[in-house]
DNA sequence: GCTCTCGTACGATACTCATCGTACTACGAG
DNA sequence: CTCGTAGTACGATGAGTATCGTACGAGAGC
């Protein structure tokens, strides 16, 4: 991975915690690679998460999803969607807020983001899935 | 995996393999999984092949693709893109042939697969890679 | 200061998967 | 039947990853 780890020092130093929050790695928007999305993307509890951050069209906690699996598991998706470019995390005091990138995704690969939420929503409504308006939306 | 294995006998039955070739099992098309087929384009070898298919737009042998890989491994790819749905493939012969999905792609998820496929031109072109055609094609 | 909550970091584990090599099957041509 | 070509099957291997538990860090409220 080209993505470089942030050397945070522990119980030492708050260098990078301003009001606003600590600095997240994010990738550039040229580094963002379809192959990393589409990867991302292709877990279902990923591809819910996205789903959810687009239907709300807000930003959201971590915690405001309902996932099935553990706190530790939950930060390692949001870290998979953040390292693939898919959405922008950003600390909010203890909360960290998320947000999808529609911006760099619409720039870099348009309609592709739009498609695969209709993709989504329609096989979800087939299959009886909840998580959004059903059909016609 | 819901794909259950052919009971294939060997050396001992011919039963389906008839002019046009043995039988091969592909997912119907309401069995096709909008996260398998994302899953089966995140790789990048894969990927290349749907985008080879798609702009021949003709049906293609698995030999006629330049992978930078072994038989056995172009075989394990073309496996991934038949049983999520986004290959058909028939055999003829000792060729077998290779065949975008596009009518059950696009009944299923309207719009998805050419935006995939824009967004993987795009990003191609972009990062200077060939396959296709540059631009405006 | 203490404590509560939100989220991270690290290690472990089990599973998936991309890759290979070798042995094999299936078909077509001589 | 023999040979060559196209592709498969199986086993191995090394890398990636989804999951967990536990310990920790950062901010808010008392």
């Amino acid at each position: 991975m080209a993505i470089e780890e942030v050397p945070r020092r522990r119980a030492d130093a708050v260098t990078e915690t301003a009001a606003t929050g600590r600095a997240l790695t994010h990738p550039d928007r040229a580094d963002i690679r379809l192959e990393s999305v589409l990867h991302a993307l292709s877990d279902p509890m990923r591809l819910q998460i996205v789903r959810e951050l687009a239907a709300k069209e807000a930003e959201l906690t971590c915690s405001q999803f309902d996932l099935p699996v553990t706190k530790s598991t939950t930060t390692h998706h949001f870290r998979v969607l953040r390292e693939s470019g898919v959405v922008r995390q950003v600390y909010r005091g203890t909360a960290k807020m998320n947000g999808l990138r529609r911006d760099d995704l619409d720039s870099l690969f348009p309609g592709l983001l739009d498609s695969l939420l209709a993709a989504a929503d329609r096989q979800a409504a087939r299959l009886g899935d909840t998580g959004r308006t059903p059909v016609g939306g």
